[in-house]
DNA sequence: TATCTAATTAGAAGTGTATCGAAGTAGGTA
DNA sequence: TACCTACTTCGATACACTTCTAATTAGATA
């Protein structure tokens, strides 16, 4: 999750999936897939299974077969409900393979300091270590946030986490300590907890 | 999403699973996550971010520090919220990384035919095909479910596939045509859509 | 101490949603 | 045709959730 925003994500992705985590989020719904996941069934054995009455795990299946999640096909007049596997399989793959959380955010949101920020931070990696002050202070107030402020390092240790940066930890390093951001005592460093310089 | 119940789930897991979707399935609640994905915010920016009252955003975060998603340190008397990157990681990847939905179902849900199941199919492959007729059939009546009904395939393409269930796919295939699962036409096999015999 | 700011807690209003019974639809059967 | 079964649609109820304002807590400042 040590990532920045890389592409903003569109409002309709957006409600996409918003829309999947509200069919997930009831537990009628997620045991209902769950059993789905068992093999196909009938909307009478679901409510036996789940102990509801029919209109109600109707509703609910009303509802997957909406965001595609599940197919019907008629065998005598009982309705047999299959999960979709492709249309799970994709959600799941796309979706959560690479949580960039940041991604979240609709590009409208993006401040300024952060529509900067994604000039020089790729992918959770610091592309370009800017030379102007104010802008690299903006980049190393990001870093300082990936921090674990309850971690403590050795230098060694630091500069290894620091070089999935950028290839030029020792700067970063002391970019970090200049500001206060980063303490060190008797060779260990860690993430100063209060009284941040950049706010 | 061709499996089968590995392990069910526990009770506990099912619940924790359950939450994490609810937390996610407010529109307020995602869009927050995003902005905090882009680095830390105080509540008052967030506030601002989002449109929200402050003391909404407060209560958000707060469910969000229940489930340990987010992680908060003081700063005067302003209060930096931080997503915590460890606890996403991890819930991304146990839960997602292999989305076995048929463990969604608690043990005590699982039906006869579904807890027989679980003998002969471990992690989506048929470990053994049951020499005795009705348990043969209970095997050849999930595979049947496995299979896309709107996918046609060549005879090559079709024990392809079945070879991933198990490495004797002429006898899977044989079964399934025998017992009115797939029908075959000019060397194109295809899952028959209904008068499912096996119900 | 008094005052200001930032956040949390408490309580209330309004909205949404899960569930159900009743009524309606459609296939199967006599 | 009438009747049975399986399901869906409709309409109502009840509970949960989001959001707000008002009151309270806690840190900073004078």
């Amino acid at each position: 999750m040590a990532t920045v925003a890389r592409e903003a994500m569109s409002d309709e992705q957006f409600t996409r999936l918003l829309q999947f985590f509200q069919v997930f989020s009831n537990e009628s719904r997620l045991r209902l897939i769950g059993h789905l996941a068992n093999g196909e069934r009938s909307v009478g054995e679901l409510a036996k299974l789940l102990d509801l009455k029919e209109p109600t795990v109707s509703h609910h299946l009303a509802e997957l077969k909406e965001l595609g999640l599940v197919d019907v096909r008629a065998e005598g007049n009982m309705r047999i409900y299959q999960l979709n596997a492709k249309a799970l399989e994709s959600i799941s793959k796309d979706i959560f393979a690479r949580p960039n959380l940041a991604a979240l955010v609709p590009k409208s949101e993006l401040n300024e300091e952060e529509r900067l920020l994604r000039a020089w931070v790729k992918n959770g990696r610091i592309v370009h270590i800017p030379a102007q002050e104010k802008k690299k202070q903006i980049v190393i107030r990001w870093l300082a946030g990936q921090i674990d402020p309850a971690r403590r390092w050795t230098e060694r240790e630091f500069s290894e986490w620091l070089g999935d940066f950028n290839e030029d930890y020792a700067t970063l390093r002391r970019y970090l300590v200049d500001a206060g951001y980063m303490a060190r005592e008797n060779g260990i460093y860690w993430r100063t907890p209060e009284n941040d310089p950049a706010s």
